[in-house]
DNA sequence: GCAATGGTTTGATATATGTCAAGATTCATG
DNA sequence: CATGAATCTTGACATATATCAAACCATTGC
């Protein structure tokens, strides 16, 4: 999500990794060195204990724009931790309708909607070259029972996930088209500065149409809105780099009448 | 829920309750003697793990209409399971903006938001007179590290959150007002039919304004598709008593045009 | 049983967003 | 570098839903 794909190039010690086959020390990488707090699963945990848990997981192969992390329907067997790149989430309806549910990026954790059922209820799709790290689920709940504070973690995630969907019901149901595409900017924004990137200039990996999915607008409803932003001076804007001008302008924004 | 208050007035037996001060046999009762599967947290465990259940959770005090169980901003202790009677959970924007983010009856499982900061993100407000059975969440992380399928089933209810909130999120973002009507009559359908209640009569709990804010729509909205269903010959309704005539014509009116 | 209150229905009108269409720009490919 | 295919922008117009308003109905408390 960020211009050049992710995480900065920091060599990954490849080199390392010999006693131990299935282990995958890029985990505690993407996610204790890049100011991920929270986001990624280890927070919290002993040296030890992260150990562990790069015991159970490994990486996966790369991805390129379109390709499918999982499809809705798809046997659950993981969850996935976003290495490098960026996915979207979506739904789909009977009738062929589809939403974006979400947008991912590195550190975040996806695949939880699966659980409840054993199949996936959603397309995991990557949106540009990525890289996930997969967590057997057995294997994870097995160890979050040996680990309380992993185990606390996994709750916080999932709850965390379910605090983001609500906010986002309050985004679909009663925000006008640029009170969303602002709250859309902002989220971005906090979630790269999370990262030690750029809160206030970015490229957007994903097209108008799929942002109009996910906040519930028509693409050209979304691109008059960049327009209108642009117009106002918020944002600079240029198909998919963004810069966000004023910020303080852009949360005042939201909840304005008119 | 019910026309008459959520579960058959069944006797409770206050008496057996001695030897335990804490423990709470009505949980049981909820969730093993009404047909509620899947819905409560008992589920795939044996006998004694249910009393273990039992042994950490308690009854709380009754509510009625507009009464709070828990506030946004408020400390995260428990859980709880509603027992009798229904809630609504709703999210509060600074601007004063408020959307209702579900309508939970008995045996449905509240408070999931709250793990994540260790606070209320939303409020949940009584619909009718009500009760609940408190879960304290340390107590149930510590007896899920023991009872594996306790933890899977805990892990299943927060994923089925996060399922049932994507589903909101394709309503909101992608139909008409009188097909997201549709949609959360035909849930509140399949709901009361999972608890062995009548799936084609019921009484609702919420107002129009209500149904409007977790729809996303204007009651007035809310109120025209009631009367246009009507005029189809697909329900009947009465202010706040419906009845559904035709489900198969209500399920085949999600996803046409027009 | 009646008044008062809050909730519901329905109508007329306004408005935000969708739809359709054309041209411009960007990106991928040979 | 040239070509074609996506994607993006902008305009004109259509439409679903919101807004405003009035009347109606149901429930509560006296």
């Amino acid at each position: 999500m960020t211009s050049k794909g992710g995480i900065p190039a920091s060599p990954l010690p490849k080199a390392d990794n010999v006693q131990q086959p299935v282990s995958n020390p890029r985990l505690k990488i993407a996610c204790s060195n890049c100011n991920l707090r929270e986001l990624c699963l280890p927070v919290n945990l002993s040296m030890g204990e992260i150990r562990q848990l790069d015991a159970i997981s490994h990486l996966k192969r790369s991805y390129v724009r379109g390709d499918y992390l999982y499809r809705s329907g798809g046997k659950f067997q993981s969850l996935y931790a976003i290495y490098r790149g960026s996915f979207k989430t979506q739904v789909l309806h009977e009738d062929g309708r589809e939403q974006v549910t979400g947008f991912q990026m590195i550190g975040e954790i996806i695949g939880l909607d699966a659980i409840c059922t054993d199949h996936h209820a959603c397309d995991a799709v990557a949106l540009e070259n990525s890289e996930v790290c997969e967590l057997p689920f057995n294997k994870l709940e097995a160890l979050s029972r040996e680990l309380p504070s992993l185990q606390r973690h996994l709750h916080k995630i999932m709850s965390r996930e379910i605090v983001r969907d609500q906010g986002i019901m309050l985004l679909l149901g009663s925000m006008r088209a640029e009170e969303r595409l602002a709250v859309f900017l902002l989220n971005l924004s906090q979630r790269f500065a999370a990262r030690g990137l750029s809160p206030t200039q970015f490229q957007l990996r994903m097209s108008r149409q799929e942002i109009g999915s996910y906040l519930g607008l028509k693409l050209e409803t979304v691109s008059r809105a960049f327009s209108q932003f642009q117009n106002s001076g918020l944002i600079n804007v240029n198909t998919r780099s963004v810069e966000l001008i004023d910020l303080p302008g852009l949360r005042a924004f939201i909840g304005k009448q008119h």
